[in-house]
DNA sequence: TCTGGGGTCCTGTAACGA
DNA sequence: TCTGTCGTTACAGGACCC
């Protein structure tokens, strides 16, 4: 969902000139919960949420439950505070990605240039589809009339010269719209929007902004770039600078590799007891690591984060002698790492496991300079994670867990290092 | 109101070797 | 041998995105 405000008297017609605009921006309408509502007809209509537990936040909501105030990332109880008769629904991940899949699919028979932003967006470059298809705002069209038709959900697209510009016309186009913005007004459309309207400004640098007298795109563009660098950072300073004038020279690029690779879970009471804070770090280890071999990656660097129930975050890195794809050892550093974590005598609200430093194993493999009795023995453990991902491939995640990782009622059961279930 | 889980990127600081 | 400096790398934290 996009968080970007909108401008409150924002402007629909830019004028009709598609030249230069072949970038578009497709953005699925309150995806979790319209692929719910595609799921179970029964809750059109109604107020509907797609939310986790108890501590969980919204994921996504239903124009119906919106106009109550509700909006993603609001915390559960608050949601329901505003709207109490709204319907709550488990997310169905699996669901959500076959969607996401089909419509990605879809994008591709128009265009090879696709670069995806998240499972309910992404970019496409239809410049050259033109001769074949038509001008971009028919390719538009075409394509919410194909998601609608295959999938039963609606989706907005934004049609510009840059992503910058696209991705905001969508917003704008929202809910089951489309707009166009010329590339000559591109400026003039920039200069009409609050400055937390931009990719990049975010509550901080809105708040940092406003402090100083900058609220809008047209001020932050008029602004002395020097000055805006010295409490922005260099980087940030320049960027918006530019962004504000329409200068966004990124293009479509659609192939992407993983940076990290990590997994994190909030505790449903927070923990006081490190076997227990031990024993979910492990299963993360194995979770990161199973995702890691799925990709034929490895990773240098392994790091942890612990929230403790006073909000406060830390996080430890290490970097390994050689880069690895096993729980194992994945799961042994990250455990020294967060027994080495001073907690304050705080209880633990989350914990989380990151694999980063990535890179294929297959090249790895080669710069080893382990000695033999070493990489023996890692290739024994990795033998055996690899076996226990073919198993939960067919039986399911839950099949097979790491025997340490088993609470002690469970282990009579089992005998060695790993039990199945 | 009480704050998820998956990521990326930037910045400041400390450590280290030349 | 000691000290200062400079560039690079590692680490920690935080802002931001969906």
């Amino acid at each position: 969902m996009s968080r970007g405000p909108r401008a409150a008297s924002a402007r629909r017609d830019w004028g009709e000139e598609e030249d230069g605009c072949g970038v578009l921006h497709v953005d699925m309408d309150a995806f979790f919960a319209s692929v719910e509502l595609a799921r179970r007809p029964e809750l059109r209509g109604l107020p509907v949420i797609v939310g986790g537990r108890s501590r969980g936040v919204v994921l996504s909501a239903t124009y119906e439950a919106r106009a109550f105030g509700v909006r993603s990332a609001m915390p559960m109880g608050r949601a329901l505070g505003l709207c109490p008769q709204a319907v709550v629904v488990a997310p169905e991940h699996t669901a959500y990605r076959d969607v996401s899949r089909a419509v990605m699919q879809a994008f591709r028979d128009v265009t090879p240039i696709v670069e995806p932003v998240s499972v309910d967006e992404a970019f496409l470059d239809v410049s050259g589809a033109r001769r074949r298809l038509g001008p971009p705002t028919r390719i538009g069209a075409a394509l919410r009339e194909r998601i609608q038709a295959e999938h039963g959900i609606t989706c907005s697209v934004g049609v510009a010269s840059t992503k910058l510009v696209a991705k905001l016309a969508s917003t704008h186009a929202k809910p089951d719209g489309m707009m166009l913005v010329p590339a000559a007004a591109s400026v003039d459309f920039l200069r009409s929007l609050p400055v937390g309207a931009l990719w990049g400004v975010g509550e901080r640098t809105e708040e940092s902004l406003a402090r100083r007298g900058i609220r809008t795109v047209a001020e932050l563009g008029d602004a002395d770039v020097a000055w805006l660098r010295s409490f922005l950072g260099p980087s940030l300073g320049g960027h918006l600078h530019d962004l504000a004038w329409g200068r966004d020279h990124r293009s479509v690029t659609p192939l992407h590799e993983d940076k990290s690779i990590g997994n994190e879970t909030t505790f449903p009471q927070d923990v006081r007891d490190r076997e227990v804070v031990a024993r979910t770090v492990l299963e993360l280890a194995d979770r990161c690591a199973a995702r890691l071999r799925a990709q034929s990656l490895v990773a240098r660097v392994v790091t942890v984060k612990v929230r403790t129930s006073d909000f406060r975050t830390v996080t430890r890195a290490r970097t390994l002698v050689s880069p690895t794809d096993t729980g194992q050892e994945i799961g042994t550093v990250a455990r020294e790492l967060v027994a080495a974590t001073d907690l304050r005598g705080l209880a633990v609200r989350l914990v989380g496991v990151r694999a980063e430093q990535l890179e294929e194993r297959r090249r790895a493999a080669v710069q080893l300079t382990l000695d033999d009795a070493t990489t023996e023995a890692t290739q024994v453990v990795r033998a055996a994670e690899e076996a226990l991902d073919a198993v939960r491939a067919r039986f399911g995640a839950a099949a097979v867990r790491r025997g340490s990782a088993v609470t002690r009622s469970t282990t009579t059961r089992t005998t060695g290092e790993l039990s199945s279930e």
